[in-house]
DNA sequence: ATAATTTCTTGATTTTTGTCAAGAGAAAGC
DNA sequence: GCTTTCTCTTGACAAAAATCAAGAAATTAT
């Protein structure tokens, strides 16, 4: 527990020291299998989960093909959004990469958070200006560069990712073909 | 003040009457001749605008070439919030399209909303949870589909656009360049 | 109204990226 | 260990999109 209590700390503000137990002491543990979902496109989000190892990939599948959205590692809070506060389908898959250890809390227990901690609302929204923040710089990455500097900018900040997942999503995730992101790669290595 | 009334009920949710006065009396009219700036690039992003009649431009110039990130239409708000709220200085321009109506508000007027309207947080929150929705579909867009699609989902969802900005604007947005935007609407009028 | 500037279109060409197919390599299952 | 399955690479080719250049059209300024 220790981690998630660092990192809500980390993303959500300095919480008072009973605040912040009373929102850890929310999340249960979660272990998962390999290959298992977490959430299914267009079911509803019930659960708001924290990653204390393994990983996660968010994809859709539409006519037969898969679109890799995101690949959230240790350290990260991962959701659809929108469902889980607003109720509504989720719009992709969640499946475990990996075994993965959680912490999840679900959406009543969730709501609950904001009677003991009245700030949560605050906190809440800092945390997603930052998320949508970087996805804004998501989105200008593909208006202003190749999929070569995509690959480039993205390996810098995520290399221990390349030999840990199929590289296959990482291309999708960026926008690419398989065989265009190999070769990118190959060029890179040599 | 009326339309700003208006949306910000439609965008914020249900204030009660004596809250929404205080929020749009914070908010003065303001107006920008066709080519103004409200932000530069590299500065801090002291005010946050609503839209009543115009367009702005929101663009990037790295490099010498010019990305725009986004048009705002009337009954937008438009800022960049991760200035806006945290400081540090604004990713982008933004430029007057056209002579351009707005109520804006600047950080230390915002910042007294919440003196005044406790749940001002949580409006923000859910608003910003809908816009970081919106951004998440359009990098779908750009993992999924070709510059054609692109096109032709944006122009259905904002047909009058089309005929009131300059069209290398829209391409840039939708990550073309301006002679393919061109190739394709050739196209889809013939 | 005319001139100057900006925007848009079009063609020719190049570059980038995707697709298809086959095989190599790695990982998972038995 | 061996087999099966999944993943990655490579080549050949096709399609998509960018670039360059020139001219047409529209807008703005004078």
């Amino acid at each position: 527990m220790e981690s998630l209590e660092y990192y809500i700390k980390e993303y959500f503000g300095v919480l008072k020291q009973d605040e912040l137990k009373v929102v850890c002491d929310k999340f249960k543990a979660q272990i998962l299998p390999k290959g298992a979902f977490l959430m299914r496109q267009g079911q509803p989000a019930h659960q708001l989960s924290f990653i204390k190892s393994g990983m996660v990939r968010l994809y859709t599948q539409d006519d037969g093909k898969e679109i890799t959205q995101w690949i959230s590692t240790p350290g990260y809070f991962v959701t659809e959004i929108s469902s889980f506060m607003f109720g509504g389908s989720s719009r992709w898959n969640m499946q475990a990469l990996t075994d993965v250890d959680l912490f999840s809390i679900d959406r009543t227990d969730y709501q609950k958070i904001l009677k003991e901690v009245p700030q949560w609302h605050e906190f809440e929204k800092l945390f997603i200006i930052k998320c949508f923040t970087i996805l804004e710089n998501r989105v200008y990455n593909h208006l202003s560069k190749s999929a070569e500097e995509r690959y480039q900018d993205f390996f810098k900040q995520n290399p221990s990712l390349f030999n840990q997942v199929p590289l296959q999503y990482i291309a999708s995730m960026l926008g690419m073909s398989p065989e265009t992101f190999s070769r990118i790669r190959n060029k890179q290595l040599s």
